[in-house]
DNA sequence: ATGCGAATAATAATAGTTCTCATTTGCAAT
DNA sequence: ATTGCAAATGAGAACTATTATTATTCGCAT
């Protein structure tokens, strides 16, 4: 469903290669939303694709400038990866299993604009992390 | 000016050591507002207070826990501190000089709680960091 | 099929931070 | 003031995440 073609790469300045292919198809296969380099280096030696870790850390970086991947730094010193879907959403983060929900809040989103702009900034992008707990006991999710 | 006494550390539960109280006068000292670890090193080295890093690393971190100092982890992977006043508030980094200006909005804040508790989170905290480029020409701060 | 610049992978190097442990220090009880 | 001891320090090793180096391999236009 969705395997990534070579066009995909190409579009983006980047040739076709096994790792970049590889890559992104583990992101697009939607096991897992957001990834950090050693969670994607793992999964891809889990199935049988040999890769450095060095050529991840690479192609992530890469995919990030092309806007295929956003980069996310969450608590924990580690860079988090998710595909680029086009609409801009912030997390929360839960303490105590590390589940992350997605959330997007226009009144949010238009006070920020106008708390930069009032004081003469001009917005690149900004991080809203919110750090909670699932309140439900049984939370799903694995630390 | 307000240099720190043995008492405010007493009453976070700290016993008053040289090091402890010379990083607290640092940030009392109100000269930089929000310093790394590196940062806090250097200037103690620089006003003739010798101490050890792994120490400021230490002390940061008991200062972090004891609520004298609140910890904030901006782009670029290293942890900055701040003297804790009591009222939150969040930041807009500028991307040309590193200036941080500090602000806040009760709009952002009530909705984030909302954002959250609908979704049944219990909220610990949140960092929001507006990342821009002050407007004007001659950005006044340094690199 | 060939050639060449780009990409890879293994490894070394770097940055930020934490850990280990021998030595020193704060401070409470004499 | 002196002593005793748990707590704190500082030097360096260790660790984690990430980037740089470089010899080899690969994608792809010709
Ligand atoms: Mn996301
Ligand atoms: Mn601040
Ligand atoms: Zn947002
Ligand atoms: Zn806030």
């Amino acid at each position: 469903m969705d395997k990534p073609q070579p066009e995909h790469l190409k579009s983006a300045g980047l040739k076709s290669t096994v790792p970049r292919l590889n890559i992104l198809n583990l992101f697009k296969s939607g096991q897992e939303r957001h990834m950090s380099a050693e969670d994607v280096y793992k999964h891809l030696l889990a199935s049988g694709d040999d890769v450095g870790l060095a050529t991840v850390y690479r192609v992530l970086t890469q995919f990030e400038q092309a806007k295929l991947l956003v980069r996310h730094n969450f608590e924990g010193g580690k860079s988090v990866f998710e595909l680029n879907q086009g609409k801009h959403h912030d997390h929360i983060v839960c303490l105590q299993c590390g589940h992350v929900e997605e959330f997007y809040d226009a009144a949010i989103e238009s006070r920020q604009k106008k708390v930069a702009s009032e004081r003469g900034f001009a917005v690149h992008d900004h991080s809203l992390h919110i750090y909670a707990d699932c309140v439900r006991k049984n939370c799903p999710h694995k630390r």
